[in-house]
DNA sequence: AATGAATGAGTTTTCATTCAT
DNA sequence: AATGAATGAAAACTCATTCAT
């Protein structure tokens, strides 16, 4: 269950608060041991089932500590989302950075997506999973970082069409949730899988960007 | 947050087990009546949020009943999950029974979807968590009627690619869930999104199925 | 530590709250058993460091039942304040009903307060103690009836001066305040006390009530 | 909250026990601000309620460096109860020793007690939790020096005895606890009064020590 | 001497489940 | 069959105290 900790985006995301005179690194690497072993068990158990203790546990702290980085358990989780998911962001901005037309960026959408759940699959499981249930629970949570995750797709989608190479009927909105539930949907199925090394997640999202990409593209007789 | 109850499928699913002397009748209403319950309240809290006593409550019964039809509450949501997409599975054979080419059938597959989220949206938000989080609470439990349900559109996909009316180079399984994940993602944000009213449901179908369509279609250039 | 529960006043302060068919009797009888066993409890041990568990035990439930009558702890007091304040009010009123001049009405005060104290001891010191401490930090609490018992010895006095047996320039805020210092000063001393027995509570009352009936009289010498 | 710190009394009460190699008066120093920060602190939230942190960020030190003055929070509260009820007996004294009758000492000592109150209301509140507490967080613990001070005002009235000024019938034991109780109750409901600087504490004092002074007075027509 | 991060025992509170009525 | 009060195990959270730096 314990994956590989994400490396720190280049541009670090959050400065570590109020830390003492000396050892804001050692301050803010335990914070990290932190999130990641909560990252794990939440991938695990899930929110509600998943135990202080266990992840202090997983932290390798004593219980309590927890409580000296984050309010409580909810806070933990929502910080998971913030961080991680602005990570996340920088990471795939990054990826899309190099150039090429609109529809060769879409193939990199979709292959830097699943890069990020083979190489994280515990982020992906608890950013997928959790991230959905709690728009519910925490009444005035906005997941905005996903907001602006799935924009970048639909920019591209636009871009396509300015272009002139995807039709222009096509609903931007529409069609952006359409392709990252598809992402979705395969990476739950990939995570939930027994054998995952027989799926080559490439191959599979070279499929999927295939198929909408010929759906939206213009010189098809309808 | 209640919705109306889906009416029973005509073959009812499962029968009644081992009722009293009399009343199997009675029984099976108050059956019902609970497991209604329990939709709505799973749907609005997530499962291990949710109350046996709000479940009772909404059910207009003692919380002790519950345990006089179900073991436990795990047994209570995979209950659901059997007899709910037992049900839905019915009336989606029904739905494509009709006749139609597979495009034209696949048409109504999503129709027949959305229709469903926008009369029964709890047990929508529902069958959501069956599928992502059911392998993470009962270990040995298998989704195998929402299997079913896909099966179904694999199948049109297949059946496309008999007729020449699909390319024949297209995965089956994966643009089963790619286009599952779809409907499914569109659904969340449809159930969270506060104007509902203002969005069209079957134009949206359309233009999923048409990107979809479009995206498998033989004779495009590639 | 554990003295005789209070009896019912007359007139029963509070109903019982949405008990079931039957029953309302016993639970009443419960709730009193909670409450009287925290009296106990905070008198013995005070209110921070009484634990539910120990009242729990002292009334002969589980920890959870006692959630079943009062919110939380903090509650529990709060509760024990307003209702047992409340009948002793109601008991002070009868006690001083009979009639009598004003100052005959004072010595019936003082002795009065001393019953209650002898009658009734951990409830004294809770209500002593504690009433004190939450007044700063239940920030929004107002000990309305402890002002009214209070507030009914300042009538004496008013009566009094009214009367032309006290002088009119005592302040009877002021006096108030003392007189009931006074007394609960000797309360604590003595429910603190090791030999409570050698004290002579009525000779007390009386002692306390000369003084400060003499201190207000009109025709002395100055 | 935070209020003046009492003035060290001339003659030091407790000499600093065993400080370091160099450096008392600054040892010193650091210990006073922990014991003003208790003071404040305790009078704010209760013994149980303040939290060491609490003290600590109001004498500006570390958590860590209270338990290099002080065993623990218990030994923290005794040694405030022993200096500052130590320190109040000097100056009580200070102010009774100018001579004068009897009577007109029991004004001083009235006066005294309210300018004390005026001057460092906190440490009122925590002496008043030594009178109501002490005894039962500590069980073996004897409040000596408040028991002096009390002391201090029996003297008054017995001198007034053998002066002939006062009725030899008066219990001196009860009326000096009623005497301190109408001062301290009085002292608790100004230090609780939102509108402390319209009641004139000086004048207050008068009216009780004229009401006491009169009760015990010996030529009244009984 | 001073610091303050870390600890973990101790408490409150919740809620699935039971069972006497 | 139904009820719902009672149970008590389990979990979140607090904070006095310690100790490496």
């Amino acid at each position: 269950m314990s994956s590989p900790p994400v490396p720190p985006a280049p541009e670090a995301a959050l400065p570590a608060e109020g830390s003492g005179a000396r050892g804001g690194k050692l301050r803010q690497e335990k914070r990290d041991r932190i999130i990641d072993a909560a990252v794990d068990v939440f991938a695990d158990k899930g929110f509600r089932a998943a135990r202080i203790s266990d992840i202090a546990r997983a932290a390798g702290v004593a219980d309590g500590t927890i409580y000296l980085y984050f309010d409580n358990k909810d806070e933990l989780l929502i910080t998971i989302f913030e961080e991680k998911m602005g990570e996340l962001l920088i990471r795939l901005r990054q990826a899309l950075a190099g150039g090429g037309s609109p529809t060769e960026r879409m193939r990199r959408y979709a292959r830097f997506h699943f890069e990020q759940l083979r190489s994280y699959p515990a982020l992906a499981q608890v950013l997928q999973v959790e991230l959905r249930q709690s728009t519910r629970f925490f009444t005035d949570y906005r997941p905005v970082r996903l907001w602006e995750y799935l924009g970048l797709f639909e920019e591209l989608i636009k871009e396509g069409q300015e272009a002139g190479a995807l039709r222009a009927d096509v609903d931007t909105q529409v069609i952006k949730w359409a392709f990252f539930g598809a992402l979705d949907e395969i990476s739950i199925q990939w995570v939930l899988s027994r054998k995952r090394d027989r799926i080559n997640l490439d191959q599979t999202a070279d499929q999927v960007v295939d198929v909408f990409l010929r759906g939206m593209a213009l010189n098809t007789p309808s």
